[in-house]
RNA sequence: CGCGGGGUGGAGCAGUUUGGCAGCUCGUCGGGCUCAUAACCCGGAGGUCGGGGGUUCAAGUCCCUCCCCCGCAA
């Protein structure tokens, strides 16, 4: 089967690998165009066109595929399309070439989660338990039939970076199982049920904004949901402390108070309900750190109001 | 050449401004105290201060250069 694939980000890259070693003839590939990144600004090649370069597989980036890219993929004559966190939206005319349709790789059990961040939200909201759906691509956001799908539980303290690792290679099974049952013919499409949906905006940097009046839970999905980006943190005087992994505690106090801060019981802050223990951190100019390696070097003192 | 922070015993940091015996909180090893302990007391080991070059009587500290790590902005 002639396939094309399109997507952007590491996540994507498992479920690439997965058509290549299944033995589909992938004729193309589409990402996000390279951006400047990093120190310097240096252009940097997204995960997805690294690998489909190393395969030699022909790759396009066009700014916006509605705009400037339908021709190409028009000339591809793509039996399939493949898409799994490509990070642009499909017009129906890009929807209608594919004659076996589109399939999407999406990191949540729909109708759950829909939108461009559903692995962080899953951890945000306290989900207990993450997943992956394949479903049929159409004009709206993640709003397709279902094909397959499949569960994983969300760990205490898993973070959404470490999370999704776990689920792009999950997302790459199911891929594989749900076109080798696509070509034998025994896919079901399975409507999703509109009322039990959400849609989840984007991630943005004011979202690592910690209220500590929340409950513990929501506390620590904030802080494990936002890591790797855009990380939940809190200020200090000398900058932003990032927090990047927490668990719950049975503690209580003033919301937002630094209830101990030594290397030996670690960092626990008092919640609106109950306690976070912060396990990671990361000190502005500093790398990732366990919590009482931060402590032994940097001051903090019970009591604190953050 | 986008902006900025940093590299000091095993871990995390201070010390660099104003050169002058390398320090703190832990860990580790030995001993003590205790019914007991991640607690407390006593003692010890462990560092070519990221690499190289230079200035100086003297460099972690000043100058030049290289390497590595991190944040921001995108």
């Amino acid at each position: 089967m002639r396939i094309v694939f399109m997507g952007t980000p590491e996540f994507a890259v498992p479920s690439l690998e997965r058509l290549i070693a299944d033995g589909y003839e992938v004729a193309g590939v589409f990402t996000q165009p390279d951006r400047p990144k990093g120190r310097g600004n240096r252009l940097t090649p997204s995960p997805v066109k690294v690998c489909a370069a190393a395969h030699g597989i022909p790759v396009f980036q066009p700014e916006r595929i509605r705009r400037d890219g339908v021709e190409d993929l028009k000339a591809l004559r793509p039996e399939l399309c493949v898409t799994a966190a490509f990070g642009q939206i499909l017009s129906q005319e890009i929807l209608d070439i594919p004659p076996m349709g589109n399939i999407n790789v999406h990191a949540s059990l729909l109708p759950r989660h829909r939108g461009s961040a559903p692995i962080a939200h899953a951890i945000l909201q306290g989900d207990k338990k993450a997943g992956v759906t394949t479903m049929m691509m159409d004009k709206g956001i993640d709003t397709g039939d279902m094909l397959l799908r499949a569960e994983t539980e969300i760990g205490e303290t898993e973070t959404c970076g470490e999370l999704t690792e776990r689920l792009s290679r999950i997302g790459a099974e199911l891929l594989s199982e749900t076109l080798k049952r696509l070509e034998a013919g025994t896919l079901e499409r399975i409507p999703q049920n509109e009322a039990e949906m959400t849609y989840d905006p984007m991630l943005e940097k004011e979202m690592g904004e910690v209220d500590f009046s929340r409950t513990a839970g929501q506390v620590r999905g904030q802080i494990n949901g936002l890591n790797p980006w855009p990380c939940a943190s809190v200020p200090l005087p000398e900058g932003r402390l990032k927090l990047l992994r927490a668990c719950e505690t049975d503690e209580g106090g003033e919301p937002g108070t630094v209830l101990r801060a030594d290397p030996k019981s670690g960092l626990i802050i008092a919640c609106g309900e109950r306690a976070v223990r912060i396990l990671e951190v990361q000190a502005p100019g500093g790398k990732k750190m366990r919590a009482e390696d931060y402590l032994r070097g940097h001051a903090m003192q019970a009591g604190t109001r953050l």
